[in-house]
DNA sequence: CGCAATCCATACTCTTGCGTATGGACTCAT
DNA sequence: ATGAGTCCATACGCAAGAGTATGGATTGCG
């Protein structure tokens, strides 16, 4: 799970210890997160990590400040690049489905919205990504009001269908029902 | 929040645990749920709860068993009962739209889905409720595989909805921008 | 009544995991 | 090569919360 073997580099940097715990995250859950579990798989002590922050919730919130960077930034820039804008909004399902790795992350903040930590992280990150969705309807021929309503509930498919398919481990789709899936949504949700 | 008085009864059952527990849940989440914590609220100890339940996860495990039992039973008799089928899914949207208290502590336990015990209840419910609309929307006139990925779409939408707006605290929407939303969701997602 | 059974209080123990204190080891500039 | 800065290990303190032991109070039934 990319968890690329940090070269016995005996010496970690706060950046090493966020990765970490993002990693962790992604696998077990925000719950997981424990400064002796960490250490241990970082193959340290809790004295390193108590050099590099000040407490377990200061590790947190930077790893949730570096997920909330790192995040985004590939797909939307990809997708306004497509020059045709009634384009755009089918491409941008088909490479959302087929992505796994930064889903994962996602989900597992999902199903931790009980720490106060995460939520105002999820609530920016949902809403710039409500609103990108907002102009690519407009683009898309919508009028104002039906586009943000029409940007809402696809988002609000999307979050969903990552709690139902990833987190509950629901009957777990097979590709075809995946793809099939994904088109309807496409052929329901896109205005022709 | 339906925290009824316990009218001075001064003996409790397995029962009033049980649904102090949910209520307890519904407020603070799962994370939330602690005994010491719950026999204060009840105005008993720990040593009243220890005769009832062996352990916390038990008390857990048997509070979400009554919720999915006392669950749904409601509206989907009553969307039942409707004669045309036409007019099922349009009624249920908005039904389930304006209800509130049942809403919380799903979720609650939509964001607790990191526990274990949480998984195979909401994984269950989840799949009831799928298929419920499954066959509403075969009897509104979609073919077989159309009306499935619809009800997977439908109650996706549901769940996230759920998550951006009950428990991230999104722009809250007015009285008016929720209704809207609503009839934009019958609009696009119930064939005419 | 009176005595079981039921329900609860008090006072522990034990574990877990955060955070601290302090000193040792490694690195790198001067 | 030496001192300052950087990184980490060891060994604590300590608070929270689960679970236990035991005896006292209440209730209902005979």
């Amino acid at each position: 799970m990319n968890v690329r073997q940090k070269p016995e580099r005996s010496r970690l940097s706060a950046e090493d210890w966020e990765d970490a715990a993002l990693s962790l995250i992604a696998e077990q859950g925000v719950g997981a997160l424990a400064v002796e579990a960490l250490a241990r798989q970082l193959g340290v002590t809790k004295g390193s990590f108590y050099w590099h922050f000040r407490t377990r919730e200061a590790l947190l919130q930077a790893a949730l400040e570096r997920w909330e960077q790192y995040g985004e930034r590939e797909i939307i820039s990809q997708i306004e690049a497509i020059p045709d804008p009634r384009e755009r909004l089918p491409e941008l399902f088909r490479r959302v489905a087929h992505e796994v790795q930064p889903h994962r992350v996602y989900a597992a903040l999902l199903k931790a919205l009980d720490h106060p930590l995460v939520v105002p992280v999820m609530a920016r990150v949902s809403k710039r990504r409500t609103e990108f969705l907002h102009t690519a309807y407009t683009e898309a021929g919508l009028e104002a009001a039906e586009a943000l309503n029409r940007a809402r509930l696809t988002y609000a498919a999307y979050v969903g269908f990552l709690q139902l398919n990833f987190t509950l481990g629901l009957p777990r789709l097979s590709h075809e029902e995946f793809d099939s899936y994904i088109e309807h949504m496409i052929a329901t949700l896109i205005p022709a």
